[in-house]
RNA sequence: GGGCGCGUAGCUCAGCUGGUAGAGCACCUGGUUUACACCCAGGGGGUCGGCGGUUCGAUCCCGUCCGCGCCUACCA
C-alpha cells in the first residue's frame, strides 16, 4: 500500500531530513577499495572569507549532477570537498573586523593575529560547509580538507623545497606591483586594470649646458623625483643629436643623462620619455638594459621616502599636488591635458597599486609551462567549451615568472631561513637549527608567506595525501573532471596542470568544464562590494533547493553568461510541482496495486511511454557526457511534462478506469516504472523531491535512489507502433485545434467521422480520441461531410468534425480561409523550388524527393480545403 | 592595439555537421475532464543586427559594417 503525498510539496523539512539520512547512510562516502570503475573530482575550494554566492551554487550544483549521475551509472565516486585559506582576502576581512574595534594587526602581533584568523576560519569555514550542504551536494565530507591542514602544509613545503633544489625557485630584485594598503606584493592577476580619468602633464627638463630643453609627458609627475634618465628613440631625428648630453632634473636639480632606447614610441607626445626605473615596469626594463641607477622614492606604506628630498613623508597624491604646483611656479609645467587610461588597482582593497622595487621569491615558469601546454594541445586535457583553449595557449606561451612571496601573516610561511652570519638562505622541509652553508645557528625564518594559489595549485593531489603514496591517491588520482569558473584558468587551472605534471607525473584531470558566469538582470557582474548579488540561500528558501538546482542546470549553456533574475525561478518551481502532482495522481490510482504480482501484456500506450523514457534518458546522458547541462535538463523536462503528463497520464486514465483488469494492472505497473525511471533520471538535478516521491512508490524498498541505478535500457517500441502513436497525437491535436479555434467549451462533445480506410485506427484508439479530443464516439464512413462539418486532412484521411450547429459555419469559413492561405504559401515555396532546374539537378536526391512528396501532399490538402470552402460558402449563401 | 564571444518572438534564451525557425515566461481566447490554476486546450507574434559573397538553397559558411560583452596588451 503506497504512502500518500501531501497536497503540496514543502521543500524545507524534506531537504534537511533527507540530507541527514543520506549522510547517515554514508552515500557520499568514497570507499577507495572497491572494484567498480572510478570517477573523481575535487571541489574548487571556496574561500573561508564569507558566504556562498550564486556562482558557487551553480558550480556545485553542476558538479553534484555529475557526481550523482556517475553513481547511478555504477561508478565508485569521490568528490573531494574542502576550503581555501585565501591569503590576502581573509587577512583583509579579519583586519577590517579588527578595525571595528579600533585595532590593527600590529597591535596583536603576528602570532595572536594568526590565531584570530584561525578563529575566523573555524566560524566561516563551517558556515560555507553548511551552505554547501543545504545545496544538497554529495561530497565525501569525511575527507574534507583545508589548504592549511597539516597534510597540505607538508605538501606545500615539499614542493617548495624540491622546486628550490631544482633551481626553479629563486630570489630576485624586481619591480613588483605593490599595494600600499595591504603592504604586500600583488601578482599581475591580483592587480586588475581599472579606468581612471587622469591628466597628462607636460614638463620641461633643461639641458645642463644651457643649450635648450626637452619636454616629456607623464601621468605621474611625482615619479620624476626618482628619474634617472630621459629616453628618446635612437632614430628620432628631433632628438638623437642630444643623446649623451645631460639634463637638469627639475625640483631636485640632479643631473640625468639623455639615453637612447627603442622602447620609446616616437609618435607619442614629444617622443621623449622620463625614465623612473624603480617605479615603472617599462622604465625598469629600460634601466636594466642600460644600467641606469634605480632610485626608490617610496616607503612600503605609500609615503615618499628621503630620496624625495623636500617631498618626503607625503603620500603619493599629496606629493603629486605639490610637485605640480612647484613645477608650475618655476615655469616648468608647460601643459596639462585630460587623459583617460587604465591603472592597476588592488584586487582585494581597490587601492591604487604602486610599482615598487623589492626582493621577492620567484618561480621560474617556462620549464613547467611546456608540458602543460602540450597536454592541452594534444588533447590530454580538454577544456569545455573549447574556445577557452586559445586563451590558455596565449597565456602559457607568454608566461612570466611567478612572484610567489606575499608580505602577509596569514598563509603558508615560506620554509627558508636566512643566516645572520653568512647571509645565505637555508631551505628545508623540517625547521632547521643551523645554516647549511656555514653552520651558524643565527638563522631566522623568512617572514613572508606564499601566494594562496601556490597551495591551490597542489589541491588535486595534496588533498589525497601526497607526497605519501596513499591508497586514495592510487584509487582516485588523477581526477576526471574539474568544474570551475573561467576567470581562474590562469590563477588555478593552468597552475594545477603544471604542478600536477611536475610532481605526480600525471595530469590532474582530463576534462575541465568552465561554467558560465552569472550576472544580474541588467547583465552586471555580481559583486559583494557593490551590493549586487542574489543570495542562493534566499532563493532556496523561497523556491526550494530542487527548483533552484533545476533552474540553474537548465540555464547552464556553454559559452554564454547567465542573466539571472528571481523570475526565472518560477519555471523550476512549477516543474517540481508538476512532478509532485504527477506522482500524486499515480499514487491515487495505485491503492490496490501489488508490486509483486506479475504484469501481463503491456498496452500500446504503456510500451510507447517506456520507449519515450528510454530515448529521453539516453539523450540526457549524452548531453551530460558533453557537459551540455541545459540540454540534459530540458530533455528530461520535456519528457516528464510534454510526454508523460500531457499524453501518457491522460491515456492511462482510460486503462485505469477500465473494467479490463489486465489492462488496468499493466497501466498501474507502467505508471510505477515510468515514474521511478523519471525520478531516477532527474535525481542528479533534483535530489530531494525525487527521493521523497520515490520513497512512497509501491516498489519502494527502503533504499534511496542513489543506491539504485538508472532504469535498464530496452523496453522497445517498434517503428510501426511509433507511427501509430504519432498519428493519434496528430488526430487529437487537429481536432483540438478545430475546437480551440471555435472556442468550444470542454463540455461540448463533437462528433467525428473518419473515412472507412481509418477503421482499424479508430477501433484501436476510439477511447483515446473520445477522452483526449472531447468527442462523441467516432464513426467511420465515406459519406460526404454534412454542411456543418469542419474538415481537416490528417494522415491522408479526410476527417470530419461535426459541429451540429449552423452558427459555426461562419467560423469554419474563416478557419478554412486561413488554412487555405497557409497551404498556398507553403505550396508556392515548394513549387518554386521544384521549378528551379538547378535545384532538381544539384540538390541531394532525397531532398528533391521529399520536396516532391510534400508538393503532392500540399496539392491534395489544397484541393480538399478549397472544395470544402466552396461548399460552405454556397451553403451559407443559400441560407442568407 | 590585439584575441575571443554575443546580437534569433515583447522578455530570457535553445537551435549538433546549411534544406521553408523552437522553448519557457508574457499576451489573447476558451476551460473545475479521476494529479496539477505553479493547471489544461487553442491562438497571435520573428526581413534569425545591416550590407555583400559562396551555394540550387544560409539563422547556420566567408567578408565587411554597426551595437554590446569578456580576456589580453609597455603608448609614458
Amino acid at each position: 500500500m503506497p504512502a500518500e503525498l501531501d497536497k503540496r510539496f514543502d521543500p524545507k523539512p524534506v531537504e534537511t531530513r533527507l540530507y541527514r539520512a543520506w549522510m547517515e547512510r554514508g552515500l557520499f562516502r568514497a570507499p577507495a577499495g572497491d572494484t567498480r570503475p572510478r570517477f573523481s573530482m575535487v571541489i574548487p575550494p571556496p574561500n573561508v572569507t564569507g558566504a556562498l554566492h550564486l556562482g558557487h551554487a551553480l558550480n556545485n550544483t553542476l558538479q553534484d549532477v555529475l557526481a550523482r549521475h556517475k553513481r547511478l551509472l555504477g561508478f565508485d565516486v569521490l568528490w573531494m570537498p574542502g576550503t581555501d585559506h585565501a591569503g590576502i582576502s581573509t587577512q583583509v576581512v579579519v583586519e577590517k573586523d579588527l578595525a571595528k574595534r579600533g585595532l590593527t594587526r600590529h597591535d596583536l602581533g603576528r602570532e595572536q593575529f594568526v590565531d584570530q584568523v584561525w578563529e575566523w576560519k573555524a566560524k566561516y569555514g563551517a558556515r560555507i560547509v553548511e551552505q554547501l550542504q543545504a545545496l544538497g551536494v554529495s561530497c565525501d565530507w569525511e575527507r574534507e580538507r583545508f589548504t592549511m591542514d597539516p597534510g597540505l602544509s607538508r605538501a606545500v613545503r615539499e614542493v617548495f623545497v624540491r622546486l628550490h633544489r631544482e633551481g626553479l625557485i629563486y630570489r630576485s630584485e624586481y619591480l613588483v606591483s605593490w599595494c600600499p594598503r595591504c603592504t604586500t606584493v600583488l601578482s599581475d592577476l591580483e592587480s586588475p586594470y581599472k579606468p581612471v580619468n587622469g591628466k597628462l602633464y607636460k614638463i620641461k627638463y633643461a639641458l645642463v649646458d644651457g643649450s635648450g630643453a626637452i619636454e616629456v609627458e607623464t601621468t605621474r609627475p611625482e615619479t620624476l623625483l626618482g628619474d634617472t634618465a630621459v629616453a628618446v628613440h635612437p632614430d628620432d631625428e628631433r632628438w638623437n643629436a642630444l643623446i649623451g648630453k645631460s639634463l637638469r632634473l627639475p625640483l631636485l636639480g640632479r643631473e640625468i643623462p639623455i639615453v637612447a632606447d627603442t622602447f620609446v614610441d616616437r609618435d607619442f607626445g614629444t617622443g621623449a620619455v622620463k625614465v623612473t626605473p624603480a617605479h615603472d615596469p617599462h622604465d625598469f626594463e629600460c634601466g636594466r638594459r642600460l644600467g641606469l641607477a634605480m632610485i626608490n622614492i617610496l616607503h612600503p606604506d605609500g609615503r615618499l621616502n628621503d630620496a624625495a628630498g623636500p617631498y618626503a613623508n607625503l603620500d603619493v597624491a599629496e606629493a603629486r599636488k605639490k610637485v605640480v604646483a612647484d613645477l608650475d611656479a618655476q615655469g616648468l609645467l608647460t601643459g596639462v591635458t585630460e587623459h583617460a587610461h587604465e591603472v592597476p588597482h588592488c584586487d582585494r582593497c581597490d587601492t591604487l597599486v604602486q610599482p615598487l622595487l623589492s626582493e621577492q621569491w620567484f618561480m621560474r615558469m617556462a620549464p613547467l609551462a611546456a608540458p602543460a601546454l602540450a597536454a592541452v594541445r594534444e588533447g590530454h586535457v580538454r577544456l569545455h567549451p573549447k574556445s577557452w583553449e586559445n586563451t590558455y595557449y596565449h597565456w602559457m606561451e607568454n608566461i612570466r615568472d611567478w612572484a610567489i612571496s606575499r608580505q602577509l601573516w596569514w598563509g603558508h610561511r615560506i620554509p627558508a631561513w636566512k643566516c645572520a652570519a653568512c647571509d645565505e638562505w637555508t631551505v628545508a622541509i623540517e625547521d632547521p637549527t643551523q645554516c647549511t652553508h656555514c653552520g651558524s645557528t643565527e638563522i631566522t625564518q623568512e617572514s613572508d608567506v606564499l601566494d594562496t594559489w601556490f597551495s591551490s595549485a597542489l589541491w588535486p593531489f595534496s588533498t589525497m595525501g601526497w607526497p605519501d603514496d596513499t591508497e586514495t591517491l592510487r584509487a582516485y588520482y588523477p581526477t576526471n573532471v574539474l568544474s570551475t569558473a573561467a576567470d581562474i584558468i590562469f590563477f588555478w587551472v593552468a597552475r594545477m596542470i603544471m604542478m600536477g605534471v611536475h610532481f605526480t607525473g600525471s595530469l590532474p584531470f582530463r576534462d575541465v568544464y568552465l561554467h558560465p558566469l552569472i550576472r544580474d538582470e541588467q547583465g552586471r557582474k555580481f559583486s559583494k562590494s557593490k551590493g549586487i548579488g542574489i543570495d542562493p540561500l534566499d532563493v532556496m528558501g523561497i523556491y526550494g533547493t530542487d527548483a533552484m538546482r533545476f533552474t540553474l542546470t537548465s540555464l547552464a549553456v556553454q559559452g554564454r553568461d547567465i542573466r539571472f533574475g528571481m523570475q526565472v525561478m518560477e519555471g523550476g518551481r512549477a516543474f517540481v510541482t508538476k512532478l509532485w502532482n504527477a506522482a500524486r495522481f499515480a499514487l491515487m490510482n495505485l491503492a490496490d496495486y501489488d508490486a509483486n504480482a506479475s504484469v501481463g501484456e503491456r498496452g500500446l500506450y504503456d510500451r510507447w511511454i517506456l520507449h519515450r523514457m528510454d530515448v529521453a534518458i539516453a539523450d540526457a546522458h549524452v548531453a551530460l557526457d558533453e557537459f551540455r547541462f541545459n540540454d540534459a535538463a530540458q530533455t528530461l523536462y520535456h519528457f516528464v511534462w510534454g510526454e508523460l503528463c500531457d499524453w501518457y497520464i491522460e491515456l492511462a486514465k482510460i486503462a485505469l478506469q477500465s473494467s479490463d483488469e489486465a489492462q488496468r494492472r499493466a497501466a498501474q505497473a507502467t505508471l510505477v516504472t515510468v515514474l521511478r525511471g523519471a525520478l531516477t533520471a532527474l535525481h542528479p538535478i533534483m535530489p530531494f523531491v525525487t527521493d521523497e516521491i520515490a520513497a512512497s512508490l509501491p516498489d519502494a524498498d527502503g533504499r534511496f535512489l542513489m543506491e539504485r541505478s538508472y532504469p535498464e535500457r530496452g523496453a522497445g517500441l517498434d517503428a510501426e507502433s511509433a507511427r501509430d502513436l504519432d498519428a493519434l497525437v496528430e488526430v487529437v491535436t487537429r481536432i483540438r485545434q478545430v475546437r480551440g479555434e471555435l472556442d468550444l467549451p470542454q463540455s461540448t462533445l463533437v462528433g467525428v467521422a473518419f473515412p472507412i480506410a481509418a477503421t482499424a485506427f479508430v477501433q484501436r484508439h476510439s477511447a483515446a480520441i473520445r477522452a483526449l479530443a472531447r468527442t462523441a464516439p467516432p464513426t467511420c464512413s465515406d459519406e460526404p461531410p454534412s454542411p456543418t462539418a469542419s474538415v481537416v486532412l490528417v494522415q491522408g484521411w479526410s476527417l470530419r468534425v461535426e459541429l451540429d450547429d449552423p452558427r459555426f459555419v461562419a467560423d469554419e469559413v474563416r478557419r478554412l480561409e486561413k488554412e487555405l492561405l497557409r497551404v498556398d504559401k507553403d505550396l508556392a515555396i515548394t513549387a518554386k523550388k521544384l521549378d528551379n532546374p538547378s535545384f532538381v539537378e544539384r540538390a541531394k536526391p532525397e531532398v528533391v524527393q521529399a520536396e516532391r512528396e510534400k508538393l503532392s501532399q500540399l496539392q491534395a490538402e489544397r484541393g480538399s480545403v478549397h472544395e470544402r470552402l466552396e461548399k460552405l460558402r454556397r451553403a451559407a449563401g443559400g441560407e442568407t
